[in-house]
DNA sequence: ACCTAATTACGAAATATTTCGTAGAACTTC
DNA sequence: GAAGTTCTACGAAATATTTCGTAATTAGGT
């Protein structure tokens, strides 16, 4: 049992919800509207699907129902994040990283926070087997 | 312009051609048949519409085509990254390389890899401004 | 009550992707 | 050179995703 990836539309649906906390279909569109043109009833079909399949949940109890997520965000970072680990890149974090660090504008503060981020790691390690 | 990125398919056919060099279509799907059951014509019509799109390259001299591809892998890996670092990750890095190392069993070894090429990162970046 | 605006439900078209069958051409073998 | 095998081309079905129009319902204002 693998988890699913949420399609390019649901995605973006899920961003608006993760950071504004539940929200009604016109308070999505809105958001979703300031990126592309997108039409009110195309983000609520979107929704309707996700409530189906799983991925969202509604709160009928007012006639403007109000969707919130059933998934973490980091939860489908990972699952993303898996799925193109083993699609692209073999399975190999190392390789991902280092494509992700390299000609990147990443910040010097960004790289010093996973420095940090990684020494703790390996100090979480010791006496693991090499 | 932005890059696109291959569809799922697409990309097991790149990864086939990527790790063994030209190959032919009887080649590529005899490897992916050891994976999953695909049958010799559906791997053909992929290769055909990614040949099309500009993905691949063929040589037709002799009956037997011989494709590979026109992208190299570390484009198509960091393309696919910055997808989804846009997509899921709000465009930043460090989120998504600590979701990477996170939880996963990354080895010893990988982190250490890691470090090492963050310190050069690091070190290349003397004078940048902070 | 009537009109208007907002909302949901639903079907279906439009697009993208994946799968495969069939036909015909090119090569092999006997 | 006939029969069988391997290959490409092509169309089309199957599936998945995205988009939107229309109808019915509800709420609010006048």
């Amino acid at each position: 049992m693998s988890k699913s990836t949420p399609t390019d539309a649901e995605l973006e649906v899920l961003n608006v919800l993760w950071a504004k906390g539940p929200s009604t279909v016109r308070e999505i569109n809105e958001m979703l509207s300031q990126e592309k043109e997108v039409g009110y009833t195309t983000t609520l079909k979107i929704m309707q699907i996700m409530t189906a399949k799983g991925l969202l949940e509604r709160d009928e109890s007012s006639r403007t129902h109000v969707y919130k997520p059933l998934m973490k965000e980091s939860d489908t970072q990972r699952t993303m994040m898996d799925k193109l680990l083993n699609s692209a890149f073999g399975g190999s974090a190392s390789k991902l990283v280092m494509q992700a660090l390299g000609n990147n504008k990443t910040t010097k503060a960004e790289l010093d926070e996973i420095r940090k981020f990684l020494d703790d790691q390996l100090e979480n390690r010791k006496g693991d087997r090499e």
